[in-house]
DNA sequence: CTAATATGGCTAACGCTGTTAGCCATAACC
DNA sequence: GGTTATGGCTAACAGCGTTAGCCATATTAG
């Protein structure tokens, strides 16, 4: 992983990437389908959202949005690609919004707040084959830069990651058993890491 | 979450809980069936496990098999039954077995390892919705009961198991960047959670 | 032993899914 | 003004899980 670093406050810190651009415009139709799809997702669930529901929401019929879109999937393609733009700019805030928390616990809190009140969209964006191929270049970078920020270190990033994912899921899937203290669980995985940029 | 204790090499060390039995035993034709089910999934995915192609693997009809399943969603919770006694049991035996790795290496070595060869039974058995009101009494808390042995703390517990899943589970949909080095990833959290316990 | 019942196959069909082919009216362009 | 692209439409297909209903065999009861 190669980043460029700047001086920040006396320390070496892993400089903001820039924020990217969608590869290509939208149409009008096509960014009211997006729209429709995400509504129809957030509201009711993967389920929901079928080629002919969208179509419906728009009063045309179900071919005729093969006039715009190619295949579902390109329709669930845009929707991953707004739900990491969207992650992107929590996290990225968080940074430099953590009051009295430390970078990790700040970082750790927002995620989990935007996530867990996105539940489908997170989902969508997270499960499953990860179109890296077809969302714009330096998405999953810059998306994926703060984690890094807060640790100064990439390993620990991925690892603060996947703990944050894991315990997203988890809590969305209602995986955890019943009577759960998440709070305290939360806690438990933000000191583990804590503890690691400290020494 | 209630655990007796016990006391083992002068620590005070959470029982290991009994290992739970199967609720109803299986007749031949549905063990066939979970079997089959099983080999398919495994073999080639959650898309080619479908109802008309696990009757053509028994040589029978599809509506035939719902003499034996009230729904496709019964054989699936049979292969998430069968995924969590298999994994209750390599963590088990992980702590049984450490080697010279620390209790917690051990467990998330063994984990990832298994987890890793199975996919497509490790992403049924824990993604989406969990059926636990129809899995054996018992079991969910049997095959956690390893991360609360390695941790001594219910929410240390449940944060290192958030972790390991987060990374297998990423790792499966190939969701880190090319080339990331996740040896050190798994290394970075290993490290991170231990810590925690020698305090 | 026979009659009733349960077991476990079968075919036909339904409603849903994503998707394709092909037709046609309007809009834009040389 | 003729040509082409845009974006609707209907009809239809294959595959999905699932249901209804028929029927032969196996098991059980009287």
């Amino acid at each position: 992983m190669m980043v460029d670093l700047l001086t920040l406050e006396g320390e070496l810190l892993p400089s903001e990437l820039e924020r990217p651009k969608r590869v290509q415009s939208r149409s009008n139709r096509v960014a009211q389908t997006v729209m429709v799809a995400r509504r129809v997702l957030e509201g009711e669930g993967a389920g929901a959202l079928t080629v002919r529901r969208l179509a419906e929401e728009m009063n045309i019929q179900a071919p005729s949005l093969y006039k715009h879109f190619s295949c579902k999937t390109e329709v669930e393609l845009a929707l991953i690609e707004e739900s990491m733009f969207d992650i992107g700019d929590v996290t990225h805030q968080a940074l430099h919004e953590s009051g009295d928390l430390s970078p990790i616990a700040s970082l750790l809190t927002a995620y989990r707040t935007h996530c867990l009140s996105h539940p489908n969209l997170y989902r969508l964006a997270t499960s499953g084959h990860f179109p890296r191929e077809n969302l714009p270049e330096g998405l999953e970078a810059w998306a994926g830069n703060p984690w890094f920020v807060v640790t100064g270190d990439p390993s620990l990033a991925q690892a603060l990651w996947s703990f944050a994912h894991g315990m997203v899921i988890l809590e969305l899937d209602d995986r955890y058993p019943p009577g759960s203290d998440l709070e305290s669980t939360w806690r438990a995985g933000t000191v583990a890491f804590e503890q690691m940029v400290r020494n």
